[in-house]
RNA sequence: GCGCGAUUAGCUCAGUUGGUAGAGCAACUCAUUUACACUGAGAAGGUCGCAGGUUCGAGUCCUGCAUCGCGCACCA
């Protein structure tokens, strides 16, 4: 076949993503270009060149990658790679989350599936068995992430227990005890009997439900419960002070009535929380095992009295019902309330919202427990200021009122987890006096308060509390060269779902350790759902494998298909469809740059060319839409760049120009060089601008068509 | 209960500061040997959730309502 062009052998036939993404992935890594150091010493960034930083959300080292990553690793590196091209010092920082509660659920299923338990093992033994587990498979996620085509540096990555970590985790623990943000408190937490570990308000699920609500005659009241298995030790009976119908009592006045387990003497407390409409406006409280009432009895300073056990069943308070799981309890107490005439009805339509476990559904069951607390205001406070002053740059902007909504009304957050995987807090436990002591050089050996011998805490800290301090620490705060250079950095990018959990606490802990905010712009993606825009989940069978998709379509066509029209904060519904047309776009790349290359071979690189007028109209558009997609580069709207490349791409340059073209080819002579140096110019300039959302046909088309060497990876984004 | 968001073509969604509605996919009609069938040309498809209001002019701004989704909340 006769080829003058000297065209390669591979662009006469079909583009095959599946035989260039590998090879061009490790050319790349070879390159040593995700590194910003290696841009540098090359030449190819400037020394004093700006900076632009992104650190990416640390990926359970134990996972795989789901189709929230692929979006999440899509949009970093369009935002990375279209920086590195416009020159600045670029540096995406990848890493690895142990993701203590998560890692160590998915381990006790296994656990559970070879019918052992943890609670039959030592901690060092589980610790160890489950490190080995994250260990051997941290490899697969780690090339997932680069089947994705992540432009990420390699050789900075971090784990977030990697002692250097560990230590910049233990020394803001210090910073916060040392500037009383923390306290060890008694206080009413939220426990799941389940998975036996308390958790922050955030871990907790709202479920609405249908249950029956009970009127019982306790006295000369009636209460109304829907937990009557609780009521074994409700000692005091509440109203509000201004409650007419109650007036003739009064606080703190004692009654004697026949209750559950026989005859016991009431007191009644009056507190203006009551709700005069509720039920009958009287009720019993249970300080062990309800916020609320722990509230109500903290301020009246009440005795409070533990129910049910950390499994769930019923202690020896209750009687005849000690040991029952209160699951089992409730209805014979009920039965036994009938019995005994306590029981005045039944409301069995009620309508209310329990609380649950997030990860297993279990009704969440507070206790009162000792526990690690971080307070919160002070540290909302700061990140209020700069968040109202704008500081920090929301995309969409509707995350700012979320976030400074929830950090108004902060809580103190419950940093414990009564977890083997996790980093364990280094602090001292007096048992006698439930003191606890930071302890970061493990000396202390005996309580201050009571001179009682302590005990090591044997509890971890919540992952976000690690995770929060993510951006400072994995840049190696505060003596490292990176974190000078790339400290604030300048975008996350995560999922919106955890705003709270993740975002707004880094920013509350890196204002409060670092004194700077951690990135000045939050960009948060939507959910990923399926084709018929439903939640993606295991048991729904409806999860779409992005690797899937990736290796039947390309990573080029999945990346661009997750970014085109995908506002920010709008979940996506991703259909096979969407990815399968973006497979033909590359495609139709590879097409072009063969019909581009047969016909422009014969026009000398150097060679000056006045266009025509038709040809230089196109070439103003060109620089028109280069500019325009500049300007929404910059302000994140990656979802109507692609669009219009990819519209631009085929129905201007290859439907309008190359089809103009063959004709002025024909004719020869003026025309046929405008239209050359136009094919060419087009071309050039597009792929550059592809690169981003496509770098894997673009850098292989880019070796084609141009002769410098130097990867596209590190061109020059086109300027306007 | 409070708050946030959504409601635009069959489907998934764009629509910047108000100026006669757009894309992709699907469906429809033609075209078929040189860049590409992973193609080209063309046509069709929407009283922009409902009701008011502001305006010369509203998908866009204001008010109310409806439906869906999601957060937050110590009414037992």
């Amino acid at each position: 076949m006769e080829n003058p062009a000297n065209i390669p052998e591979k662009l006469f036939k079909p583009y095959s993503a599946a035989g260039t993404e590998g090879r061009i992935y490790k050319l790349w890594e070879k390159s040593g270009f995700f590194n910003p150091d290696t841009c540098i010493e090359k030449g190819h960034t400037k020394p004093d060149a700006e900076s632009f930083s992104i650190i990416m959300p640390p990926t359970n080292a134990n996972g795989s990658l789901h189709a929230g990553h692929g979006l999440v690793m899509t949009l970093e590196d369009i935002m990375v790679r279209y920086k590195r091209m416009q020159g600045y010092k670029t540096l995406w920082l990848p890493g690895l989350d142990h993701a203590g509660f998560e890692t160590q659920v998915v381990y006790e299923k296994k656990l559970e599936k070879e019918d052992r338990s943890r609670f039959d093992m030592s901690h060092e033994e589980l610790y160890k068995e489950i490190l080995d587990f994250t260990l051997t498979n941290s490899t697969n996620i780690k090339s997932q992430i680069r089947s994705m085509g992540a432009s990420c540096d390699w050789s900075r990555e971090k784990f977030t227990l990697d002692p250097d970590i560990v230590t910049t985790v233990y020394s803001t623990f210090k910073k916060l005890s040392e500037d009383k943000l923390l306290y060890r408190g008694k206080r009413i937490i939220s426990w799941c009997p389940k998975h036996q570990t308390s958790f922050s308000d955030l871990e907790i699920a709202d479920e609405e439900r249908m249950d029956p609500l009970y009127y019982l005659k306790y006295g000369p009241f009636v209460i109304a419960t829907v937990r009557p298995e609780t009521k074994f030790g409700d000692k005091y009976v509440v109203m509000h002070p201004l409650d007419p119908r109650y007036s003739e009592y009064a606080n703190g006045q004692k009654i004697d009535l026949e209750w559950i387990n026989g005859p016991i003497t009431a007191t009644i407390i009056k507190d203006d929380s009551i709700d005069m409409e509720f039920g009958t406006g009287v009720m019993t409280i249970t300080p062990w095992h309800d916020a609320a009432d722990f509230a109500i009895a903290e301020r009246h300073k009440l005795d409070k009295e533990q129910i049910i056990d950390e499994k769930g069943k019923l202690l020896p308070i209750a009687g005849e019902f000690s040991g029952m799981h209160i699951s089992k309890a409730r209805k014979l107490i009920v039965e036994k309330l009938q019995t005994k005439g306590l029981v005045e009805k039944i409301d069995d339509k009620y309508k209310h919202v329990v609380r649950t476990c997030y990860k297993c559904g279990t009704l969440i069951e507070p206790q009162i427990k000792s526990q690690w607390f971080v307070k919160m205001k002070p540290l909302a406070e700061r990140a209020l200021e700069k968040i109202n002053a704008d500081e920090i740059n929301y995309i969409p902007e509707q995350y700012k009122k979320i976030t400074t909504y929830w950090l108004e009304n902060i809580i103190d957050w419950n940093i414990s987890r009564q977890i083997v995987w996790g980093i364990p807090i280094p602090a001292k436990i007096c048992d006698s006096c439930e003191e606890g002591f930071v302890d970061l050089d493990n000396t202390q050996t005996t309580c201050t308060t009571c001179g009682k011998e302590l005990r090591q805490d044997t509890d971890t800290f919540d992952t976000w509390f690690s995770s929060s301090q993510w951006p400072f620490a994995a840049l190696g705060y505060p003596e490292s060269p990176d974190f000078k250079n790339y400290y604030s950095t300048d975008v996350l990018e995560t999922a919106g779902e955890i705003i709270f959990f993740w975002v707004s606490r880094m920013i509350m802990l890196g204002l409060y350790v670092t004194g700077e905010i951690p990135f000045e712009t939050v960009y948060l993606h939507g959910l990923v759902l399926d084709a018929k825009g439903q939640k993606m989940s295991k048991s729904k069978g409806n999860v779409i494998n992005p690797l899937d998709l990736t290796s039947k379509y390309g990573t080029d066509a999945f990346r661009i298909g997750m970014v085109v029209g995908n506002t920010p904060g709008t979940s996506l519904a991703l259909a096979e469809d969407r990815i399968r047309g973006y497979s033909k776009f590359a495609n139709k790349m590879w097409n072009v740059t063969r019909f581009v290359l047969e016909n422009t071979y014969d026009l000398p690189t150097d060679e000056k060319v006045t266009l025509d007028a038709a040809d230089q109209k196109s070439l103003d558009e060109l620089y028109a839409l280069i500019k325009e997609i500049t300007v929404e580069m910059d302000e994140y709207k990656f979802y109507i760049v692609a669009e219009k490349l990819y519209h631009h791409f085929w129905h201007s340059f290859a439907d309008v120009i190359i089809e103009r073209s063959k004709t002025k080819i024909t004719a020869g002579g003026d025309a046929k060089r405008s239209a050359q140096a136009l094919l060419r110019e087009e071309l050039n300039i597009l792929i550059r601008a592809l690169h981003p959302f496509m770098p894997f046909v673009t850098e292989e088309i880019w070796s084609m068509i141009d002769r410098s060497e130097t990867p596209l990876m590190v061109s020059s984004w086109p300027q306007a």
